[in-house]
DNA sequence: CTATATTTGTCATTAGTTGTCTATTCATAT
DNA sequence: ATATGAATAGACAACTAATGACAAATATAG
């Protein structure tokens, strides 16, 4: 239960919800939150804190698996991307401990 | 010397090259380049590797820092994003783990 | 077979990014 | 003081990418 998708699924489902039922608290299209699910297209923000208080999960938490998946999918457009995203990491993270 | 501007910017200077002269070369606006180095816009990845190639930068070195800083940037449009990149990071890495 | 739920594909719409141009600022030399 | 070359800023055009909407297809259960 790895990505953003996984997690909200689980929690829907969990809570018998409907895709039907959470697109339409949304407001959102229910093909677009099917998507959103299955990983083919990113929620945006808003969305996120919408799905965050309708689902009862912590919003830094999804937030944070939200950003964790954009990120993959960034680095994943480059060959070598995953390389590349180790050696970004410890970079941002020296960045991050100076702006702390 | 963090940032990806202020990589290319230093390594441009220390082979006494002009903005004109880099930007020419790169076949870019010297007003863009001007601006990439300054922190205010982001090359793109063909530009990237042209820089790397022109200025003799290691290119895994200089994909991770323009990375990085796309990373952070994507963080802080966020409120409490470097909190929230900072959880995003540690699943990041238990995802890479797995993949590699 | 029918009804309900979900998924897929395609295209339109919107938002975001990058590029261009012009003008302005900054530094240095004369 | 002003002329020159270099860099920067601002405004907007052009382009690219992301999201939304809809129709059609597939899947599952009864």
């Amino acid at each position: 239960m790895n990505t953003f998708g996984e997690l909200i699924r689980t929690k829907r489902e969990q809570q018998n919800m409907l895709l039907r039922h959470l697109s339409a608290s949304l407001d959102m299209d229910m093909a677009l939150l099917s998507k959103i699910e299955r990983g083919d297209r990113f929620a945006r923000i808003e969305h996120v804190n919408k799905i965050a208080e309708i689902l009862k999960i912590d919003l830094q938490e999804l937030k944070s698996i939200w950003l964790a998946d954009k990120i993959i999918d960034m680095a994943t457009k480059e060959d070598n991307g995953l390389e590349i995203l180790d050696l970004a990491i410890k970079k941002v993270n020296k960045i991050i401990k100076n702006k702390q």
